[in-house]
DNA sequence: TCTGGGGTCCTAGGACCC
DNA sequence: TCTGGGGTCCTAGGACCC
């Protein structure tokens, strides 16, 4: 059996932790840059708010309306869930984190156990100990577990937990399952099975397995059958990813290459800790820019490149330098940016590089090693972006010559304090 | 004025190899 | 006139997830 288990309205209860008279109020955490809606609480739901509604339109469409508003605090949900899953973690046979909020358990082993009663049991004490709301779903696969999941959400009669363990209750609830809801099934896919009446899970399991196959190819075919109550989808390792991208989207525009640079540079350096974080290194760097789709009467041009490293590597100056090199090749002039990005992939283990004997000099590569450990540890120990490449470095914004932060060139104007992670903040707001 | 930021997998087609 | 059979790798695009 296996249980998902998934934090409700996720960025919406880590803003309620700290802000509790906010409880059974419509809250919504905003995007970066303030730009749309993606979080919303339970009451905020219930007032029509749609998830991706830009945020302008919020007061257009709700005029009058008392609605709490955050904006993204990803160091706080960060902290918080850290915690959610070490109790899950603590509680399970076998666990793996599926996303910043969900984490599925595999149950070997405990068939002698109440498994209904054991997540009942398991979400209060994550809300006692982190006041994090959390629901369960059991079942046999991690499709039906998700449906369960999807009924322990919604129905406050199952408190917090919802159990799939006979066929019966199988069919069951899946004939009540809206398949635009099934696990596996997105927009695309809504559409073509709406079109010819297949409305519930279970109108989709009652069709052949080679039509499936044909119109929905071997994901198709394997929602079916985990519907069906047979395990095909493997357990992954997910803790090691094969591509990491960091992106932003821009408060307004830029055209001008420099400040491109600079937004690039932060980009790419925020990709080389993320990899020595999972210790790995990459062998190609990609960079990517665009304009506005929104901004029709605007010139459109959007553009990628691809360096490849001729040795896989991890260090922040080799992962900027290529990056650089890249957004040289694609940078055109007279166009209004509204994005840039970076991404790393041909990821392997750092422990086995695999050097190019054309390229490689050990002793370059061990000097820029040590360098990039020191920089890393001041970094740990007296906050990020202590130290930073100079191409990384924002013009001075604030009159006192002190250059403005990667984390500052975001708009945020709801943010919240890192109550959990930045002691100093919290000492100021005092 | 204002519209996010991460990931994964599959498939088809082309280039190239022997 | 007649033109095989078996592979790999890469890329772009489409679909999905949170």
């Amino acid at each position: 059996m296996y249980a998902i288990c998934d934090c409700d309205s996720c960025y919406v209860s880590c803003e309620r932790v700290f802000r509790p008279d906010l409880i059974g109020k419509p809250v919504v955490v905003l995007s970066n840059n303030d730009g749309c809606v993606v979080a919303r609480s339970h009451e905020a739901k219930a007032l029509g708010i749609r998830g991706g509604m830009p945020y302008y339109q919020l007061a257009e469409n709700f005029p009058g309306v008392n609605i709490a508003v955050f904006s993204s605090n990803y160091e706080l949900y960060g902290d918080i869930t850290r915690r959610v899953m070490d109790i899950i973690r603590d509680a399970s046979p076998q666990f793996y984190r599926y996303s910043i909020d969900e984490a599925f358990c595999i149950l070997d082993g405990m068939d002698h156990l109440d498994l209904k009663k054991w997540g009942e049991d398991l979400s209060l004490k994550i809300l006692k100990w982190t006041g994090m709301p959390v629901s369960i779903g059991i079942g046999a696969t991690k499709t039906l577990a998700k449906c369960a999941d999807r009924y322990a959400k919604d129905y406050p009669g199952y408190n917090k937990c919802c159990l799939i363990d006979t066929d019966e209750k199988r069919i069951k609830a899946l004939q009540a399952f809206p398949i635009k809801e099934v696990w596996g099934i997105g927009y695309r896919y809504r559409a073509r099975l709406e079109s010819i009446n297949i409305n519930s899970a279970y109108d989709f399991t009652m069709k052949p397995r080679a039509w499936i196959k044909k119109e929905f190819k071997v994901i198709g075919e394997r929602t079916w059958l985990e519907l069906q109550g047979i395990d095909c989808i493997p357990t992954e390792d997910m803790s090691t990813k094969k591509s990491i991208c960091t992106s932003r989207s821009f408060p307004g525009t830029i055209s001008d290459f420099s400040a491109l640079r600079t937004h690039v540079s932060n980009d790419a350096a925020r990709c080389s800790e993320k990899l020595r974080h999972q210790h790995s290194v990459c062998s190609m760097v990609t960079v990517f820019i665009e304009t506005s789709r929104f901004r029709e009467d605007l010139p459109q041009y959007g553009n990628n490149g691809t360096s490849v490293l001729l040795t896989p590597a991890n260090a922040t100056q080799e992962i900027v330098k290529s990056a650089l090199d890249s957004l040289k090749k694609i940078y055109r002039e007279g166009y209004q940016y509204k994005r840039a990005g970076v991404i790393v992939s041909g990821i392997s283990d750092a422990s086995q590089i695999q050097t190019n004997f054309i390229d490689f000099n050990a002793d370059r590569h061990s000097k820029v090693q040590r360098l990039t450990e020191v920089i890393d540890n001041i970094n740990r120990v007296n906050g990020s972006e202590t130290i930073v490449l100079g191409s990384q470095q924002y013009t001075a914004k604030d009159g006192k010559g002190k250059a403005a932060s990667f984390r500052d060139a975001i708009k945020h104007d709801f943010r919240s304090h890192n109550f959990t992670t930045r002691w100093q903040d919290i000492l100021e707001v005092k």
